[in-house]
RNA sequence: GGUCGGUUGGCCGAGUGGCUAGGCAGAGGUCUGCAAAACCUCGUACAGCGGUUCGAAUCCGCUACCGACCUCCA
């Protein structure tokens, strides 16, 4: 397998080549989301962004294991107790609710699901298994039925903050005054195991206590049990970086000795005027409120298709603001690239061909070996677009092979890899019949030059959402 | 306060030590009965101040502003 795959890897801190561990297979594992509220738009963007990366590794030969968690009630038994006797519910019908919401707008987005996607409650053996093998490396201590990670200790083998650049000393000095800290030995020492209070509802035996497992353990305990020790890729947005994921590599080094994830790679956050989305902050926009416009933020509504199309105009890496004017510039942008999609099929073909269409191709693999630079796949498949444009009015020209060529390979990236789709309107036999009685009508009254009964049908149609195109080869329409 | 990142044309958003990003919007033109679409042409953008260099928006330093993390958070 051809191996030019280069990503930014927070580990080391700049772009390195792609290499799996076992050839021609990839594990990734992406931390899910904590399904006790809906998934907020930020949210989708770092799944998205995964989905797209996972895509390529697909498009790109790999055989991928994507595991992504559902973090469900094992670390929110507190907020998950106010809630459910609030909503007279119990955990798990919240856990379950919110769970098929996440998958229901997954599926708008045109996620793949990952291809095991394990729960924490599922997994509290084998929490409990790590935790074990910790205190039994002596790197973990345990206090009052809880059962605490010994970050200095194992500072003093390891390197505590290598994944997030932080200096334990700054760590230190930096820490502020919370509550509960007089169990643990030092203010950075993490829960492994935390004994449960009389109001939890949730909780499971332990060597230690009646309890839950520790805030960081669940996506250790999942990667190593489906990925293995030592895995190709982790994921995550990247607001976990510090303190989850350093945990994460803290934790498997204590319990197994190996570096657990040889590439890491984290999403960028997306924004609201200007300020992260957040659900305490209360500045987030849920994506059923923009598709389906019932919002303030927004001027209108937008289709998953299209917002999704908007995330891919950035690169995974930066942050992305969220506003109306940037996402109707994308609506059209998506609308255009989409046209021309259509017509590939029924586009003129000629003897030799005008431009270079290898070339072409391989400037959309060239953008997405350069870390994922979906920003610049789209440009590419612009200047594509644009060719396919001149082709369709004559003043370019392109050959049968490299039409299909370049056909199968840009329809490859959109939908594939881009996981875009076509936006289908809800069209149906007898709407095309319809149509194709007016426009018969219409193409008559042109024929005739009868120009005022010709431009009443057409603005009626504009009117009803329905645009007609006057094009060399006859008139076609497009419903909104 | 500590650590890290950002500041690009009207808007969004890539990238690079010297050579067009791209999308949207705007201006003019071609085509068209008109329109739409498409195509062609048009903006001399890179926070500010210094420095390195033949040459910097791109490298270095300082300043200003913005953001993320440091506490559950994608």
């Amino acid at each position: 397998m051809e191996n030019k795959l280069q990503l930014y890897n927070t580990l080391s801190g700049q772009k390195e080549l792609f290499k799996p561990i076992a050839d021609g297979h990839v594990g990734m594992y992406v931390c899910g989301p904590t399904v006790y509220s809906d998934v907020h738009l930020g949210n989708c963007r770092t799944f998205i962004s995964f989905d797209m990366i996972y895509r390529y590794l697909l498009h790109s030969g790999y055989k991928v294991r994507y595991v992504r968690n559902i973090t469900d009630a094992g670390h929110l038994e507190a907020s998950l107790a106010g809630k459910s006797k609030l909503d007279q519910l119990e955990p798990m019908e919240i856990v379950q609710k919110y769970t098929v919401g996440f998958h229901d707008i997954m599926k708008m987005f045109n996620n793949h699901p990952p291809t095991i996607e394990p729960t924490a409650t599922g997994h509290i053996i084998e929490q409990i298994e790590i935790t074990k093998n910790i205190l039994d490396k002596g790197l973990a201590y345990e206090s009052n039925g809880s059962v605490y990670f010994d970050v200095e200790k194992y500072n003093q083998q390891e390197n505590y903050g290598e994944l997030s650049g932080r200096k334990i000393e700054d760590l230190i000095s930096g820490t502020r005054d919370l509550d509960g800290q007089d169990e643990k030995r030092s203010p950075l020492d993490f829960a492994l195991w935390k004994k449960a209070s009389p109001d939890h509802i949730m909780r499971w035996p332990s060597p230690w206590s009646s309890g839950f497992p520790g805030w960081h353990l669940e996506c250790t305990a999942m990667s190593t049990k489906y990925l293995g020790e030592t895995f190709d890729i982790h994921g995550g947005g990247m607001d976990l970086k510090f303190p989850h994921h350093e945990c994460e590599v803290a934790q498997g080094k204590a319990n197994n000795g190996k570096q657990p994830v040889n590439y890491w790679l984290h999403a960028n956050m997306l924004t609201l005027n200007g300020q992260k989305m957040s659900k305490s902050t209360g500045n987030t926009i849920l994506p059923m409120e923009l598709f389906t416009g019932d919002n303030t933020i927004m001027d209108k509504a937008y289709h998953p298709m299209v917002v999704r199309f908007f995330m891919m105009q950035a690169h995974y890496r930066s942050i992305l603001d969220f506003s109306s004017q940037a996402l109707s510039a994308a609506e059209k942008g998506f609308i255009k690239l989409m046209s021309v999609l259509k017509d590939l099929d029924s586009m003129k073909t000629s003897s030799n061909s005008s431009e270079d269409v290898q070339a072409i191709i391989n400037s959309f693999y060239t953008a997405m070996d350069d870390d994922f630079n979906t920003p610049i796949l789209l440009a590419n498949l612009f200047e594509a677009a644009t060719y396919l444009n001149k082709v369709k009015a004559g003043s370019s020209t392109i050959s049968k092979d490299d039409l299909e060529k370049l056909s199968k390979e840009m329809k490859a990236f959109v939908f594939d890899v881009l996981g875009l789709d076509m936006v289908e309107e809800a069209g149906s036999n007898q709407l095309d019949a319809a149509m194709d009685i007016i426009l018969e009508l219409r193409m008559k009254a042109r024929a005739d030059k009868d120009w005022g009964t010709s431009d009443l049908i057409r603005d009626k149609l504009t009117e009803a959402g329905i645009v007609v195109k006057d094009g060399a080869e006859g008139t076609s329409w497009s419903a909104n």
